[in-house]
RNA sequence: GGAGCCUUAGCUCAAUUGGUUAGAGCGCCGCCCUGUCACGGCGGAGGUUGCGGGUUCGAGCCCCGUAGGCUCCGCCA
């Protein structure tokens, strides 16, 4: 499976952000072609790589890149001429050039080199109909070698599994036509976004790098301060508190491509460094903020796949999307949703089942169909997935040969049986998994087992679909058992829905719902965003639930409190994750894959060997000294 | 902080149950080759099997430890 993520052959569907093939880069190449012609002819080349056909037969031309293969018969040699556009066959014959095809024989995958000469058409029967340019080759008088290449760490047209080698040579890494194509596409992936916004009237405003740290939220990266020893810049996580500023000043309409910085362990889909596109608006609902979303993620499709998504997306409120699908970020590609059989367990003789639903929780069921055939090893696997997120264990029921395989199946009455028949629809060859705890955890536990059942029974649609959609009404709080205090599920500045102020006067906590929503795309949230508070009030007495004290408030928020006291206009927005979204498009599974220079799993640059340590100068300049790292 | 998987030539991988001198393809070097497009042919160099220890007559393979990579959990308002 591994092995032929890449080859388009076994993928047919896949973007050609999966292919190592340059013809494939070719073909997404010719949409810019028109403007990369017009850069390309200089003192260095007349045309570039992908740009010779058969009506160019007979011209004098010059073309410059990088020796992508060499084949060298002895006497003819081929040399596939390859730049960011494509490739192109230089064809160097003793007879015509005796002086310059001894010079070819030289020549290595990765040189750098120049050439002069003219366009011919191939001998017929030897065209190659992959290439674009495979009608024609160019017969060169001059051949220029700007720069030969060392022997290569890694070769460039295969698949090469070892990351590491390939972080620490990124700048070769790069050349595969997998980076050219997915580093056009995040461009114009922002290109489309400040065309979009643009045009919506949003203007984009950068706001500062050298930032405040704040209690709430993620680890802070932090600068130390030169001219003010013994304080420090945080680097922002997010420009959120500059962004309502500028609701304070008027602005109305924002947006940024922003870098945001936190400072936690990565993951795949997690760097250290990233960007958002980042959108504020005055005097606005959620409504105003989902259609300028749709629409710039319809403007985004459009440009960089030409894809025509549908919207609006559809809603579902956090309670839906987590009862129906154990996740507050459904993947709905796959059917498998979880079905409440509280009704019918609710006086049970099944203790488990009884008793779960006696403390206040829940029973949920998930059918796997056609599973019945689990592995003991998948059965362990699954069990372990269920005790990691709560569970006490795993419950479940095989259904072979007309009969129903499980330990718990003599525990339930035969309206019982009839009850779970019906609402889950089974059948032969089924499989169903129970859950029977606090709403939550039940939830949750089904949530990752219908993930991970999908996967081993490859249920996710090959064919390329794009299920958007928005997930509504957050909790406003989360209760945190580790700090014995309620944090904000958002953030702080979130503003509870108009009709649920009355239960934060109450202070009925748990029940307060946020004017809050994420965007979801195919199981991935790839934005969120709320509606702000902009009466200072009410903003207090969020910081007072989340126990801030008053004098921290001031301390921390001041400017902000101020702010709103100044006549702060209703206001809220959004922020998506542009590495993510860019990851989707291309079809990568990694942001690594769609990031020019990345960090690896432990936050280095093993390119640029960052971080790194620093000159003891520079520390006292900072007025900072290490400790002794304690043994 | 925790779990899983991985680490054999520059790269991608192989090596029966623990058994001779650790192999192959690509790349590299040399020679040959005039229509290829993953060109082809012949030859060659290239290895402390991540590192340390243990079990054994014998370890790439089994055990313990350790380092690194990736994936996940925690964490990421």
């Amino acid at each position: 499976m591994r092995t032929c993520k890449r080859n388009p052959a076994c993928h047919p569907e896949r973007s050609v952000a999966e292919s190592k093939d340059p013809v494939a880069l070719s073909r997404i190449s010719r949409r810019d072609s028109s403007t990369s012609l017009g850069m390309t002819r200089n003192m260095y080349r007349t045309h570039d790589c992908n740009s010779l056909r058969k009506g160019d037969i007979g011209q004098q031309v010059t073309l410059a890149g990088w020796v992508h293969v060499s084949r060298d018969h002895g006497g003819v040699i081929f040399i596939d001429l390859r730049d960011h556009e494509g490739l192109t066959q230089v064809v160097f014959r003793p007879e015509e050039n005796a002086e310059l095809a001894k010079q070819a024989h030289t020549l290595r995958s990765e040189d750098v080199i120049q050439v002069s000469g003219r366009v011919a058409p191939r001998v017929p029967g030897t065209e190659n109909p992959k290439l674009p340019t495979g009608d024609i080759e160019v017969i060169p008088s001059e051949l220029h070698i700007l720069n030969r290449a060392d022997d290569l760490p890694f070769p460039i047209d295969a698949e090469v599994h070892n990351e590491d080698l390939r972080m620490m040579y990124r700048y070769y890494d790069l050349r595969r036509p997998q980076f050219a194509h997915n580093l056009r596409v995040r461009h114009r992936i922002a290109k489309a976004t400040r065309d979009y916004l643009d045009s919506q009237g949003y203007v984009e405003v950068e706001t500062p790098i050298l930032s405040k740290s704040t209690p709430e939220g993620a680890r802070d990266f932090l600068v130390p301060s030169r001219l003010t020893p013994g304080k420090f810049y945080a680097l922002p996580q997010a420009p959120q508190q500059y962004k309502q500023l500028l609701m304070v000043a008027g602005l109305e309409k924002y947006f940024q491509i922003a870098k945001c910085f936190r400072d936690e362990d990565l993951r795949a889909d997690r760097q250290p460094e990233f960007t958002q596109i980042d959108i504020e608006a005055s005097f606005v609902t959620p409504d105003d903020i989902f259609a300028v979303t749709e629409g710039m993620l319809a403007a985004i499709f459009k440009a960089a796949r030409n894809i025509d998504i549908k919207t609006p997306f559809d809603r579902l409120t956090y309670q839906e999307a987590v009862g129906r699908y154990g996740s507050d970020k459904p993947d709905r590609r796959f059917g498998m949703e979880l079905v409440d059989l509280g009704d019918d367990f609710r006086s049970s003789s099944f203790k488990v089942f009884r008793g779960a639903i006696d403390a206040g929780g829940v029973v949920k069921a998930i059918n796997a169909k056609g599973f019945a055939g689990i592995t003991i090893g998948q059965a362990d696997e699954l069990t372990e997935i269920a005790k990691l997120f709560g569970a006490k264990g795993l419950a479940f029921i095989k259904v072979e040969n007309g009969e129903w395989k499980s330990p718990i199946v003599k525990f339930f009455s035969e309206a019982e049986k009839t009850a779970l028949q019906s609402k889950l629809e089974i059948e032969e060859g089924d499989c169903i998994f129970f859950g029977a705890d606090k709403w939550e955890i039940a939830c949750e536990v089904l949530g990752r087992l219908r993930l991970r059942i999908a996967e081993i029974q490859k249920l996710i649609p090959k064919s390329e679909i794009w299920d958007f959609l928005w997930v509504t009404d957050f909790p406003l709080f989360q209760w945190s058992p580790e700090e014995n205090k309620w944090n904000a599920m958002h953030h702080p500045f979130t503003r509870p829905k108009t009709e649920d102020i009355p239960l934060f006067e109450a202070k009925n906590f748990p029940e307060i719902r946020a004017e809050a929503y994420d965007v979801v795309l195919n199981g991935v949230e790839i934005g969120g965003g709320s509606i702000r508070i902009h009466e200072p009030e009410l903003q207090e007495k969020m910081f007072e639930t989340l126990g801030v004290s008053p004098e921290d408030q001031q301390l921390l928020f001041g400017h902000l409190l101020h702010a709103l006291h100044l006549g702060a206009p209703p206001h809220g927005g959004i922020a998506l994750g542009l590495d993510r979204l860019v990851m989707l498009v291309c079809g990568e599974k990694s942001i690594r894959d769609v990031m020019a220079f990345p960090k690896n799993n432990r936050g280095m640059d093993l390119m640029a060997n960052s971080p790194a340590e620093v000159d003891s100068r520079q520390l006292r300049e900072l007025k900072l000294r290490l400790l002794e790292e304690k043994k």
